[in-house]
DNA sequence: CGAGTTGTTGAAATGACTCAATGTTAGTGG
DNA sequence: CCACTAACATTGAGTCATTTCAACAACTCG
């Protein structure tokens, strides 16, 4: 159970009495498939971390857009934001297969924060490579087309739920529909749907629920380079 | 002095010790306009708080397109990436007006932060904060069009950078292009131009290379709701 | 005053979206 | 185990916002 916890940079080279503390303190929680772990505009309450399953990120905007921000696994935190005062999640996380998550209310928090400087050092390191992620995020819907943040998508799905079978191919092991997939690349299903489509006739994916990556070099050709329009396939046909 | 540390959020409810540390220990420097206050891809050494003038953060994609992420000012901090270790700085900080800072490295940082736990906390809470707004800027991004993107962001400099005058008028005091508004809003010089064009002819801002919002109601409108287009104004006319 | 930067504007090209119709898959209950 | 249903995926045609590119006008700063 300890070694859990050091799962997650924010419990990296903590004493012990600190990691006791934590696991003393916490408190253990399961849900279902389509379960919400916190649900966009309550009150920030508290941290947690998922022991089990995935979870999506989903944020819906003012004008009721529906935006998939990330997906979390096993030994990621959520929740961070109930650390500052007077917030709301900004976002809802539902469960997408079965998971186990332990919970930290923020007082509680705030205290082991206080008693532990190396975990606010964790958690701010936490912090500012995520928004830097963000940040790169950020400047690729600026300045990348759609094709392109769909391969982009694609590898970072690999890189977090990849499973490499023996002729080389990456299985990526999340149940995800076209929809999901716009959401996560900021475009239309429609647009998923094509992409895929000539991708799997380019041989390069096999589409389905659990998208498998046959030719990883090609895809990354397309996040990094050109699209394939100028490749073997012609465009619509 | 110890006042001007208190303009960040970083310092909030600090002991009057861990004040006398900070600046002790901080080295004082000054830019020129045009000045890189940080250049992109150097190793992240320190961190810093602005004590005078304004810089913009741009960052540079693989590609070679430019984007201009946002600007500080006088109290605000950068480089908090020099609190991880390994880390390079992910964008460069150009003095846009004449700038001082002052400047602590990376090893007195995590001294300070193991001796001040509330330091590491507070620092936590802006990061926490600031990645919720890069967030909500991915998320406009990806829902709204551009037209209402551009009103989003003058909004916002109007909030940072605004001086209102007798006229109920705001002055954004920021000399800043069409080029700049667009590597702001993610779009081209030439959409940014119509657009406050548009707005001109609307009476609703004064172009120039600081924007007056003379009609800040409208600009909200157009930020949240719907676009001139059915407005008085007929569209590309 | 003149050279370079910055801003404006039009026309054409286009990537992506919308919408509607149709096909396919997965999961449920008889 | 099969039939049925609802969710999901594909595809085409039409449309539209935005970009691109080119030409020109207006600043502004030595």
């Amino acid at each position: 159970m300890r070694a859990l916890l050091c799962w997650n940079d924010l419990f990296v080279d903590l004493p012990d009495a600190a990691l006791d503390h934590m696991l003393a303190t916490a408190a253990p929680s399961d849900y279902q498939p389509g379960d919400l772990l916190i649900r966009q505009g309550d009150p920030a309450d508290g941290l947690s971390i998922l022991t089990q399953g995935t979870a999506k990120l989903c944020q819906l905007t003012p004008d009721g857009h529906q935006t998939l921000v990330r997906y979390i696994t096993c030994g990621q935190e959520f929740g961070l934001i109930a650390l500052v005062p007077e917030q709301v999640y900004p976002l809802s996380i539902a469960a997408v297969t079965p998971c186990s998550a332990l919970y930290w209310s923020g007082d509680t928090l705030v205290q082991a924060f206080l008693r532990f400087p190396r975990l606010g050092l964790n958690a701010l390191r936490v912090m500012v490579v995520r928004n830097q992620e963000t940040q790169l995020r950020y400047q690729e819907l600026l300045t990348e087309r759609v094709e392109r943040r769909v391969a982009l998508a694609l590898l970072r799905l690999a890189d977090q739920f990849g499973r490499t079978d023996e002729q080389g191919s990456i299985l990526v092991d999340l149940p995800m529909t076209r929809e999901d997939l716009a959401e996560f690349t900021g475009t239309t299903l429609f647009s998923t749907s094509r992409i895929l489509r000539k991708w799997q006739l380019a041989g390069i994916i096999e589409p389905g629920r659990r998208v498998v990556l046959n030719d990883v070099a090609a895809i990354h050709t397309i996040a990094e380079a050109d699209s394939l329009e100028s490749g073997p396939i012609p465009c619509g046909r």
